[in-house]
DNA sequence: TTTGGCATCGAAAACGTTTTCGATTTTGCG
DNA sequence: CGCAAAATCGAAAACGTTTTCGATGCCAAA
């Protein structure tokens, strides 16, 4: 019934609770024979160290935390399947949880995981986030932390994310050279570092190639939602007749707009063109197929705690810890939605 | 910089560790001024229990497991969300594997959150899994256990499903009432209980409505993937041209089977009609949209959760557990894929 | 004054492991 | 054979909390 502990193979062997330990640790001051007659009894008898003693005695969980703003999304799930991988492979299991992209409950996770002392905190920040002290109750408790994706520039940690501005920027200048005049832009909220990259792109895509920058052509969405894209489509079209591409600030929003533009008997890609952001999924499978960015989740994941991992082992061994911002590279993927015409 | 122990609140006060931990427990035996004077430095020293103390004390983690076989998939990660949700209201942390439908991977975490000592584990089947002796050595140490979805109907622990057998009868059944007279089956491997049931569910809609069952109808797919739906849609078309519906396992192979239609010229529903299963957000996006079962998620995660906790209470009280399984209903969607045609 | 009861507190053990440091034994070598 | 060095072991403290079981002091009742 009683789990086996090492005072039980202690007593078995006649030895030791101290000899035990150091013999399942390859110790050097055991000799081979106890080893060997330590080890065979641990297995029969099925041992395993009870972790919460050795977390006590070790002070650490060998456990991480990450928080994300919502778990049913594509591209978060990908992350989250390579931070969970990569931390199984050194030994680290992950409390998942996530915020609703509120910054209350982003706070309040944040406590849940120092009281639980987690060797390390991955996050990507809530939409809702607008100051950063919650973050600094990390960062005083010593517990390392990355940001990934959704981040905070002026909070000290390493951080990994994509060149937003970039990928806007390609994206945008890619609906220029397929042909569009009238280029809109369906941002998300004021706040985030991501939305605000984006449109930073987009804008300065605009300007490098001769086109005018007419704000009321940037909608500003808020919750980022299927629905939401449809909405802005209809505004769109009432606002701007003669508008002919969107770059959209995610495929969940550009999807909703193709089912409008596709209700309303828009043609796409000729009438209208559109490119997404992310690289969702069902983007290759919709008609037409949708042009968007290609974001590497799985592998921002897998950086993102290998940052981590460095931290803590840098950590336990006193050195001092020197923060990294690594950039991953996107990738614009062409598809139906924003070829140009065929010239006939 | 060390983080505050009970030790520190006593030495200040002049009193016991014993005292100190009783007072902030609300113990009958600490008198109120002593009470309100050590809840009131600990608040400002900011005490906050050392849970590797708490955890070896109490024997109990106040963390579960839940293994299920792939995070990036929008049914898994609803459920997760329901899990993770419900688990934090109850003051429960839950910790992420994924199995990637293998068995040995699935037998390896499981190992991890039993070392883990975590105080429940909650289970989706990888396809992979063929026997359950990985699933003992759970119930032998006495964690409590809950399988969802993908159950094994052998293993004595309370499960969470669908019927899939009658969502599957339904969804053929509304084949038929559109006028199928020839309906294929993709399933999906020979072994979860799971395809069995739909492909059951199948049979008998076909059989109760004096249509003749032909094995050579009915397609075992390996992996689920739209890939598959793509390829077994051309198989499919090759030995069987007269076909008029299929009712398809899940969405996602469904919405490879509708692209490769759609590119081979088949009108959906008109020629073909197609039935889903799982309802993934992009059936209802794509065109034509995909009629499909609602599977719920979400309410699953929530009500697996529930039954643990119930588990986790009981066991702590030593009152023997009785293992129940609840069924979640689930709901027929009709879109375009399936509809009748108009009689003109 | 004694007795009993109540209110309040604390010593100490326990959870199971890791690690330091000293003790003992064995070995090697002159 | 004697002695230093090396090899091998174990006692004990420590991690921070919870909880049992007494101990103490005080007051009221007898």
């Amino acid at each position: 019934m009683k789990p086996i502990t090492l005072k039980d193979i202690a007593e078995i062997l006649g030895i030791s609770v101290t000899t035990v330990s150091k013999a399942l640790k390859d110790y050097p001051d055991v000799s081979k024979k106890t080893k060997r007659l330590v080890r065979e009894t641990a297995e029969t008898l099925n041992y395993k160290p009870n972790a919460f003693a050795v977390n006590l005695r070790t002070s650490e969980s060998k456990t991480i935390g990450i928080i994300i703003p919502e778990v049913v999304h594509h591209f978060f799930s990908s992350v989250l399947k390579g931070i969970v991988a990569q931390a199984e492979k050194k030994g680290y299991l992950v409390i998942i949880l996530q915020s609703n992209e509120s910054y209350e409950l982003e706070k309040k996770q944040i406590d849940l995981l120092l009281n639980k002392r987690v060797d390390g905190i991955l996050m990507s920040l809530a939409n809702g986030t607008i100051h950063f002290d919650h973050l600094d109750e990390i960062l005083i408790s010593e517990t390392p932390l990355v940001l990934f994706d959704k981040i905070a520039k002026v909070v000290q940690c390493s951080k990994v994310i994509i060149n937003d501005r970039k990928a806007a920027y390609n994206a945008t200048k890619h609906l220029i050279e397929s042909g569009c005049k009238k280029i809109a832009h369906f941002r998300g909220p004021l706040l985030p570092q991501n939305s605000i990259d984006r449109f930073l792109g987009y804008k300065s895509a605009l300007l490098e190639h001769g086109m005018n920058y007419d704000p009321s052509l940037v909608y500003i969405l808020n919750d980022m939602s299927f629905e939401e894209g449809v909405h802005f489509s209809k505004e769109l079209l009432k606002d701007h007749k003669d508008v002919d591409g969107v770059f959209i600030n995610t495929d969940l929003v550009a999807i909703g707009a193709i089912s409008e533009f596709n209700k309303q008997g828009i043609a796409i890609p000729n009438d209208i063109k559109i490119v997404g952001f992310s690289n969702w999924f069902m983007s290759s499978v919709i008609t037409p197929t949708l042009s968007t960015i290609d974001q590497p989740g799985y592998e921002m994941g897998k950086v993102a705690f290998k940052l981590l991992y460095k931290e803590i082992k840098q950590k336990k061994k006193k050195i001092p810890v020197t923060f990294k911002t690594v950039e991953l590279p996107t990738n614009l993927v062409i598809r139906e939605s924003s070829i140009a015409e065929k010239i006939n």
